[in-house]
DNA sequence: TTTACAAGGTCTGCAGGGAT
DNA sequence: ATCCCTGCAGACCTTGTAAA
């Protein structure tokens, strides 16, 4: 048996949180997987270099690593469950039955987005909520229930993506979302270089000050902000998995001055650079 | 590698134009 | 009327330098 198949996995499992008020969440990434059902109100996700205009009954499977951020909106309710889980045990657990597609959507860097409606969104709502009782129900088998009521959604949800016309088209999307969505993508093949808005506004033949404000908009960040979050999450894996200097890593990831760097790195994950590579090499 | 600080750049509220 | 966009100006934040 596995080393992963020895340990209890992660698995945390809210269901249908609620946020009535207007509430920027800040971006950030993790190693667990990730699903997220929109059950009620108005949300805009920002995940890695992809916007969605989520409405009820839409899903959204990740890896989790991919920088991710939800938009909410002033008088309109957030009501959403989210499962973070231990994407290698239960792959393993998969294997071992026999399967090796369950998990396939959660396998590759971009999110897979679904919409469910109808007897279908009935069926997916049912399986959260018996998800949910399998969680507060107590007794000595609870944990091994829970988790097997989460394989059985992982299962209906793997079947429901293999028909993939559930994925919704691009074209959906309105003019501010194509706006935000090309910033995106420009900054994700470009961070690493010196950035402007000025820059920006040339590539993608809008004026900086539209930018700016259908930036934040739409995401709840600033350009900048989001440019800082992609760079940093970026030094955060080279701090960990290479041997080259704190200084080599800021200009690699696209800052020009060490000071800056730390300041920002410092901003985002609340310790220096140096204070994260010793707690990584010691951890 | 990190902190402090001044100069310069960005953000945002407001006003308004053009297309539908 | 609504949406998308541009531009100005002041407040705020980031950049770049010097020094610890």
């Amino acid at each position: 048996m596995s080393d992963a198949l020895l340990q209890t996995p992660a698995l945390n499992f809210n269901y249908k949180e609620n946020h009535k008020n207007e509430r920027t969440l800040s971006f950030h990434s993790h190693e667990q997987a990730e699903i997220f059902y929109f059950h009620e109100g108005k949300c805009t996700y920002l995940i890695g270099d992809q916007i969605f205009s989520l409405a009820p009954g839409d899903i959204i499977l990740m890896n989790g690593l991919t920088l991710h951020c939800p938009k909410l909106y002033h008088g309109h309710p957030y009501v959403r469950s989210t499962i973070h889980f231990d994407h290698r045990f239960f792959q393993e657990v998969f294997q071992a039955l026999g399967d090796d597609h369950a998990l396939l959507p959660f396998a590759q860097v971009k999110p897979v987005r679904l919409s469910f409606t109808g007897g279908s969104r009935q069926q997916l709502e049912q399986h959260l909520a018996e998800l949910h009782d399998s969680q507060k129900r107590g007794g000595p088998m609870a944990a091994p229930r829970f988790q097997l009521a989460f394989m059985d959604l992982l299962l209906y949800l793997c079947s429901y993506w293999g028909t993939s016309q559930h994925e919704l088209p691009k074209g959906e999307m309105s003019q501010k979302e194509k706006t935000v969505q090309a910033v995106v993508s420009f900054i994700e093949s470009h961070y690493q270089e010196h950035l402007g808005l000025e820059t920006i506004e040339e590539a993608l033949h809008v004026s900086k000050y539209h930018l700016s404000k259908v930036f934040k908009e739409m995401t709840g960040v600033t350009i900048f902000k989001y440019l800082y979050q992609r760079r940093v999450n970026q030094a955060k894996i080279e701090l960990l998995v290479s041997d080259a200097s704190i200084t080599d890593i800021c200009y690699q990831v696209g800052f020009h001055y060490p000071s800056h760097f730390t300041k920002v790195f410092k901003q985002f994950t609340g310790i220096t650079p140096a204070q994260y590579k010793r707690q990584s090499m010691s951890g």
